[in-house]
This record gives structure tokens, sequence and C-alpha cells, in this order.
DNA sequence: AAGTAATATGATAACGATATCATAAATAAA
DNA sequence: TTTATTTATGATATCGTTATCATATTACTT
């Protein structure tokens, strides 16, 4: 009653063929008489017997399974990601093997080297930029796999890429500020990100569609995406400058540290000042619920899904390098509203 | 420049040994002499070449790998435990293979299959009650695979068991809110949620050590843990009957469901009512931030994978079942206040 | 110097499946 | 009936590693 471990040579010595007829019945592929099939399957029954498929990967050099690297599962941005990842898999019978890198390039490293070993059939990453990556990608495109970004860093090389119309959502975004009136937005970005850096742009547009310019002073450099960065950030700024009549987030993260700070400071929003983040991930359960620039990250995981098992069926160099684009929505809800008519 | 697929053999001709040799050396594992093995980690190193996991994991038996099965891994509750046990996984050389079941049976069974066909080494779980669920997990040990249940249906058969201390901390919370002088408490639960069941024995407890009784009519059963059915039966009590003092609900979402309702009642908490959640995902950030009863579910991840690598390590049967818990505890934040002197 | 133990290496088999090929039986075509 | 074709089955090789065992070499003991 201990361990079972049943194989395929079970099977066919209780139904009385062959191994390689066995296979074919389990498989229904090629040339098997149907009673002879009938025999296998119910001896398969009886036995209990589940195909290994660590063999069958070694002998047909396909795993089923693919790899996915992101920062933190535990990030609801990356968990929509993987979660389209893993639904598209699913539907074509693969697995994917999610692994966190926490932004440490020595795990990054360690990880698609595993990638390599367990031979998975493509790769998905979306992991912002670092010296090494390129490298490391490389390596893995060498050894034939196919590579992904999702919403990673633009600069590593991949043979796909999955982003959101970035610049295109944060125009719209500052248009409809514009649009209300406003004419001294903040924007609040983090150093160093190509993304932000991107979403500025598609904000510097829409300024110069009125005719105007984005103030220096007004662009603030967070170090990082938290919540707490986006808090002071604001009281630093507050106690500094002039109010703004509205502040532009590019990460729901630190719009909620502006939510926070504003609070404290007695300024109401919308009515003293319009505010707009990026996600949409909380935006709706906050209070006021937020205005917001949507990423379909589920959507973008799909996508990149996608592309990755085009290039898994057709051959990774039979197809030309691919961008893709998701669209990423203005969400409009009660943070922002018209500005003051001083 | 296409595939290169270097293997064992090409490292082991190119350093001019024996293939068994070349493997000793890699593996550094039995006798290999000093010079012998850097020959051949050299040439390993020359042809870049991979260890194929798939070919080891046939000859040994070990895949390094577990299965992780829970409903949808965007849920940040979920993705809590996955990380606790993707870390534990990783520092142990495993993978794990993380699977969503969106609490569909169908899929928990081909997916539990799955599992068993790619010879994971172990299964944790963290689904809720299901007919078949018991079907499925038997059949999952019946392969000599270990499983754990981290949060999940305590009725059906596994391994080991990892929960938190739900009516403690649920208790906790009651005494908390009897102490600031409430006595008409409502609790919200959802309907057959065994571990609902549970946390409302804590309540009990709490009242019972005041000489009071739970009264029947405050305990409100919704149909299911979202937001809206939150918001609902708080708008449909309030409107039936006299406002309680204090409530308790069981899930986040339910209570930040009870949230919105007050807000659009006019309801100001904690000021007209106290409001205390489970779960302690998005609490702090919460309006007001939300006092909860926290579930650690990363060290429920954590823990859940060490129970399971040491059936892992040390056999299967060789271990008495174990039922380990994780503490909740009461976080408290500015959703509670004293009762009314009235 | 002889015997024993430790070290080093390789030949062979095995893990559990599928791919390839050869051959036999049944069926269709001439 | 003979031949060609389709269907059915099995023998054998193979995927890329490690386990097991046998043997050769070196290093210690006494």
């Amino acid at each position: 009653m201990e361990k079972k471990n049943v194989t395929i040579k079970d099977v066919a010595r209780k139904a009385g063929v062959s191994v390689p007829t066995a296979s074919r019945a389990l498989a229904g592929y090629g040339y098997v008489k149907r009673e002879t099939r009938e025999k296998v399957l119910k001896s398969a029954k009886n036995l209990g017997y589940q195909l290994n498929f660590v063999a069958k990967s070694l002998r047909t050099r396909k795993t089923q399974t693919i790899g996915y690297l992101l920062p933190d599962i535990t990030n609801p941005f990356y968990a929509g990601i993987a979660r389209g990842i893993q639904d598209v898999s699913f539907t074509r019978g693969y697995n994917a093997i999610i692994c966190n890198n926490d932004n440490d390039i020595l795990k990054t490293q360690q990880l698609f080297k595993m990638f390599i070993r367990n031979r998975v059939e493509g790769v998905i990453y979306s992991v912002p930029f670092n010296e090494a990556l390129s490298e490391i990608v490389e390596i893995v495109k060498n050894n034939g796999i196919p590579v992904v970004n999702c919403y990673g860093s633009t600069r590593a090389p991949a043979s796909d890429v999955v982003t959101g119309n970035v610049s295109e959502g944060c125009y719209k975004a500052t248009m409809y500020l514009l649009e209300l009136g406003h004419r001294d937005i903040a924007f609040l970005k983090v150093r160093g990100s190509g993304i932000n850096a991107r979403r500025l742009e598609g904000c510097k547009k829409a300024f110069e569609e009125f005719g105007l310019h984005v103030h220096p002073n007004l662009v603030i450099e967070a170090d990082d995406f938290t919540q707490h960065s986006g808090y002071l950030n604001t009281k630093i700024m507050f106690a500094q400058s002039k109010r703004p009549s509205a502040l532009f987030a590019f990460n729901e993260r630190l719009a909620m540290g502006v939510l926070k700070a504003a609070k404290e400071l007695g300024i109401v929003i919308p009515n003293d000042m319009s505010l707009i983040g990026v996600d949409d991930i909380m935006a709706e359960l906050l209070e006021p619920p937020l205005t917001s620039v949507a990423i379909p990250t589920y959507e973008a995981g799909r996508t990149a899904a996608s592309l990755l098992f085009n290039r898994v069926e057709k051959g990774n160099n039979e197809l030309p390098v691919r961008h893709m684009l998701v669209e990423e929505l203005l969400k409009i809800r009660a943070s922002t509203g018209k500005a003051d008519q001083e």
C-alpha cells in the first residue's frame, strides 16, 4: 500500500500488448485497433496509471512548461499579469513556473539559468532594467528559448515585447485635466523609471497641444514607488511651494501617499486639488474613488503568453519581432474636478 | 547558430573523460581527481553547458518541484501564501507550480492529476471545501505524494494542516470591542464558510466571558465574500433594524463594503459605529484605517512549505500528522472607538 | 615488500516514455 | 488471384542523465 508507481509497462502487460502499442492507445495517436485501445484504457484505469510526464518530456523534448519572472507576486500588478499568463498556458496544456526576483540581479541570473536547466519552452519577464539583465536574457535566447518582455525593461533584448500605450494613456489623462481648466499640474514620477519617463512624455504632449509647457519645478522625482514616498514628497512639495491645482502620480501607491498627506494637511480632494493616479488596482475602493489610468494587466499577460506560444509553435526564428500594445484607459472617478475659478 | 543543445556527452568528450566521470565532477559527488574536475568544469563552461534537469529527474525520480493549488493568485490573501511557499522552495532548490482552480471542482481534478503526471514531490492546497475534493486529494496521497492543507478546507484529508488560530483572533477582537463598552455587536459572516463559523465561535466565547450572548439577529450571513455583498447586507440591515454600536466583518472585502454603505448613509466610523475586519491586507490604507485581525499569510505559506519539505525529506509516512497554527493578531487602528455613553 | 584501504575512472544498465522502422494482417484495387 | 494499400503491432533505439558495479591506480600500514 506504499508507493505504486505504475508504468506503461505494467499497463501493457496487463492488457497483453507491447509497450509502444499501449503508448499509442493512451496517446490516441497512430494505428490502434478499437478493441485494443479499449483493453489498454481499461487496464490503465484499473491500475490507476498516470503518465510520467518527465519521461515523456525527455523523449519528446517538450516540457509543456514556460517560465515567468517577476519582481514579486504579492504585487497585484504582477499578479494580474501572472494570471493572464497562467490562463493562456492552462488552455494550451502548459504550466508556468513563476519566480520572484525581488529586483535582485543575482536571483535573476540564478532563475533564468534554472529555466534553461528545466528546459522551459519559453520565458516571459516583467522586471525593470539592470545592467546584467541583457546578458542573461541573451543566454536564454541562445539556448533556443524565445523570450517575451511584458511591461519589463525595454532596454533588454527580447523576441517580443508587450507594453501599454503608456504615453497615450497619460496624454489622455492630462488632456482631461487641462480641459477641466487645470494649468498648475504637478507630476510625481519615480526617478530612473523608463516607463515613467514615457508617461511624462505623454503629459508634455498634451501641454503642447494647449500651447503650454510642463513647468520643470512641478515634475517631482520620487526615489521609489511606495506609498511613503508619495506621502513624503507631497508634504515637502506643499511646504515649499504654492499648491498645484492638480497632481498626477504615475503609480497608485504614490497616489495613495498623496491622498494621505492631503488629508493630514486638510486639503480636500477634489475640491482643493484634483488627483489622478495610474494602475487602477484599488482606485475604486479609495476615498475618494481615484480617477486613474488603468493598466490592463490581465490582458497584457494574456497577450504576452499568446506571443510566446506563437513562437513555441512556429519555431522561434520564423517570426519577425513584434511589439504589442495593450490599451491603458482613463477611468474617471471622484478625485478630479473643475479647476478653481479664481 | 541555431540550437546548441550541449549534453554532458559533449562536455565529457571535450574534457577527455567518460560521461559518468563528467557527471560526478559536475555534481561534486563521489571520487574525482582535482585536476579532472577542473578540466570538466572548464569544458562545461566553454561549451555553455546547462544540465538537463528533465533527464536528471527521470533518473533520480526527484523533480525538485511541488504543486500549489489556490483559488486565484490575484487575490492578495493567496498571493501572500504563495510567496511564502515560493521563498521556502527557492531556498531548497525547488520550484512551485502554482495553479488557480477558480473554485471549480473540474479544474481541481484536472490540476491535481497534472501534479501527479508531473511527478511533483508534494502538494499544498488552499481551496475551500467541495464534495469531490476529498476524493482527488486521496488519489494524490495514494500516489505517494504528501499533501499539506494551508488555510483550505479542513474537511478534506491531508498529511498536515496549517491554519490560523482563527477563533482566538476573533475572540481577542470581540473582547476588545466588549471592553470598549460595545454590547450590540453585529457579525457579518459568509454562509457555508467553515472558517467563518470558527471565527464566530471565538466571538461567542468572548461574549460568554462577559456573561452575555451573541444575539442571533445580529449574525448576518452574506452569500459571498465580495465588497458588494458587504455593502448590500449593511444597507439591508440598517434599513430593517436598529443600528448596532459595532460591526465585525469576517473578511476585508466585506468590511470595505460596510465602509462604503456607512459613508452613503452618513454614518461616521468610528463615532457612530465601530468596525473591525479580518485579513489586514489593505486595512491600513483605508479611510479610516481599519482595525482588523491580521492573517499572517506569508508565514502560513512558509510554515506549510516547511511541513511539506519535512515529509519530502523524511519519507511521507515516517511522520505523524501535524496541525500547525499561525497567530492571527489584532491590529488596532482608527475604525474602532468607545461605545456611546447613552 | 606485501597487503590493505582509499581514490579514481569507466562500462553498463536504468529511469519511462515515444520515435523509427520492420513486418504481419486485413482490406482495397487491379 | 495477385498486387498495392491501409491498418495494426512489436523490436529496437533513443532522449540525457545518474546508479551500480568492476577494475585500475595510488596511498597508506605493518
